[in-house]
DNA sequence: TATATCCTCCGTCTAAAGACTGAGCATGCT
DNA sequence: AGCATGCTCAGTCTTTAGACGGAGGATATA
């Protein structure tokens, strides 16, 4: 296989950005062509790729845990755009829930930060060869995670709009705060705030941030 | 300062590893002359360098979250075994808890990773110079941690009716329902939530029921 | 083309939240 | 007795939150 394979990093660490995009480089088949530190600025960068008409990445390694938009709702909405693109989930931390969801969201592979560059590698060529790597251990809660909760649904019908401003107000966020985060005015905001209230059935942001601590959403 | 600050990196994920000395190795007064990846092993490539008669770094910086040994225990020993060694903990996450011990087992810094690569280099010249940076995160969390502990044995200075409006807060009550529930005036309620948000040092009843959730009072 | 969803923003309005000041009453401590 | 603290309540004021209705534009789908 001759093509080169073009990669976009999503991670909030510039550190691991600039480690991975260094060591990838090195690899005469991956092309680093594109970066990103947040979910919400990789669907802007892709968006602004294709509006380019410039190539799209074939593959994504993206991070779980980041601000402003995470991994799993990233990897919904960019699998859901872009369908042919493939993307592994690249994390620091096991949890069952989360690499069911990701698998669930379209990610092909899940992969442990602690692997070594080397199995990385090999992880990405495998993803791009249609033969997904995993990790031993995230195969196996991998495992757990089908036999624990197959019928896991948690589909609460949330935009993904909705869903950053939900976020964003289990950090303790204001919705002026929130407007200036986000870029919109205040007025937009309470329109998300109200139909948050609605669909999750709750009566103020107070219960919206318990809910999203309850569900174990942030920290 | 024309002398070159030698610096060691221990960090469990190569990619870290990688994207660090990468990045510090374009900082001409930088030279990363060590790394491990763990705590076990940094001491003992600590100690091989020693008995070699070669320098020892100047700085390490130190993951807080490793196997065999983390970050704060290695901290300790090596700032026992070596007291000239500057030590920065660069972490993921921030936990106030975990920032007391890191300081007190006698880190200069205390880093998170989401760090921009130049905030890092920065804090590396300063540790250096003997003028630690923190994030404004992290000195936050450290001082809030200092309170909590000088002034704490189960006290954070409430008192046991605010305690009590606090664990209603924390459910998603509104002061109408507080004020019911207690048996006392709305007016009353308002007093108490203002002197726990004084006490608490946020600035609304989400921030307390975000508070009293991360510290895990309630499910 | 029609339709639906999402995101954006507007104005208006009511209710709630919170800041600030002051004060009465009970308790316990010195 | 004097003093500090906690709990209660009041009034006034400003800001924020949230409900409600309406609407335009972008996008995707049938």
């Amino acid at each position: 296989m001759s093509t080169v394979m073009k990669v976009m990093i999503v991670d909030d660490h510039d550190m691991v950005r600039l480690g991975l995009s260094t060591y990838l480089s090195l690899e005469s088949e991956i092309e680093v062509i594109a970066e990103a530190s947040n979910g919400r600025e990789a669907l802007e960068v892709l968006k602004g790729l294709k509006e380019a008409n410039l190539p799209l990445p074939d593959l994504i390694l993206m991070d779980l845990m980041m601000p402003e938009m995470d991994g799993i709702a990233t990897t919904q909405e960019a699998i859901d755009r872009y369908p042919e693109m493939k993307i592994i989930i690249l994390t620091s931390f096991l949890e069952d829930d989360k690499v069911m969801e990701g698998i669930q969201a379209g990610a092909v592979s899940y992969v442990l930060k602690s692997v070594s560059s080397e199995e990385l590698v090999y992880a990405i060529k495998g993803a791009f060869r249609g033969m997904p790597v995993m990790n031993t251990e995230v195969s196996q809660a991998l495992s757990r995670g089908i036999r624990q909760k197959s019928a896991s649904k948690d589909d609460d019908g949330l935009t993904v709009r909705e869903r950053e401003v939900l976020m964003l107000i289990a950090e303790g966020k204001a919705n002026k705060d929130i407007a200036e985060e986000l870029y919109i005015s205040i007025k937009t905001v309470k329109t998300h705030v109200s139909n948050l209230l609605m669909k999750l059935e709750v009566e103020d942001r107070t219960q919206l941030a318990i809910y999203v601590h309850r569900k174990g959403w942030v920290s």
